[in-house]
DNA sequence: ATACAATAGTTGTAGATACAATTAAATACC
DNA sequence: GGTATTTAATTGTATCTACAACTATTGTAT
């Protein structure tokens, strides 16, 4: 198991919280980087792999570009483009909304659907690396970054 | 305490680990903007922060930049570029290395470390926010994070 | 009704990132 | 000594991000 001292080769840190805060850094950056090595064979980066997941909680319902962006897992990409990006793939509709012409509708397309179904086939394989937890760890891991947040 | 569902308005994920894994990466995420939030008033970028503490770390002896990418959190940052920055600023000196010219000697320059004296007398409140866990909790969490990543 | 404020989304743009191609120097091979 | 390989860093470029400014539409107050 490679401490996080030998992956950033410091050895000793000011103290066990900013050796913590490294961590998660570290930790975070390494999954996204997995994340996304792993998307690309599906050409779709991790946002916007998080955002077609988003739409398939809400479908067939359509949701709007707010209510995308604050279920974000980074809150600052930029949803209009992001979302550009993924109608010109043909992963998503977009429409005016007839009762609030401000206001946009965005939903799945099937091959939007289809391409999530043959993610989640292909991702059994590259969860299997969460699972150096046992499922008590993944609890109080979420539970010790829940009370981190505060 | 904010549970990750709430954050992402996700009521259900699959499994523990696939919660644990959207937990790292939105803690990663926030704990990154706290930190970019913080150092903006110092006009420092956090790699280029994390980057100045590398070079103290081994003061007064310079780096090569090889080295230094790979004590970087995030090792896809362009380090060429960031010490570039980080030179025009007057924090790090650049010297081509005498022994083997292909290489580049870099170190922390005086005012470097007057900055980052300065950040650090700033971070203490900053930090405070890693102590809703206990000294115990923070542990825990490093040695989960560890085990993750295999 | 008109003016003001709030909401929803888009666009401009400077700067950062990813990744491959390139330069330059040192080392190895014959 | 001359060619090939490896090592160290830089550069090119398309894309992405941060953040502010902007447009358009709807809601509110007088």
């Amino acid at each position: 198991m490679p401490s996080i001292e030998s992956e950033v080769k410091q050895e000793k840190f000011q103290s066990e919280f900013q050796k913590a805060a490294v961590n998660i850094l570290f930790t975070g950056s390494w999954l996204y980087n997995r994340n996304a090595t792993f998307l690309k064979t599906f050409d779709v980066t991790p946002e916007q792999f998080n955002v077609l997941r988003i739409l398939r909680g809400s479908h067939p319902k359509p949701m709007m570009l707010a209510d995308i962006t604050c279920r974000m897992i980074d809150k600052n990409s930029n949803a209009t483009r992001l979302v550009e990006k993924l109608r010109v793939k043909g992963l998503v509709k977009r429409e005016i909304c007839k009762n609030n012409r401000r206001q946009v509708d965005i939903s799945i397309t099937d091959k939007g659907l289809n391409l999530l179904t043959k993610i989640d086939r292909a991702s059994d394989a590259w969860q299997s690396t969460l699972k150096n937890l046992t499922k008590a760890e993944a609890q109080e891991l979420n539970r010790l970054l829940d009370k981190l947040r505060g």
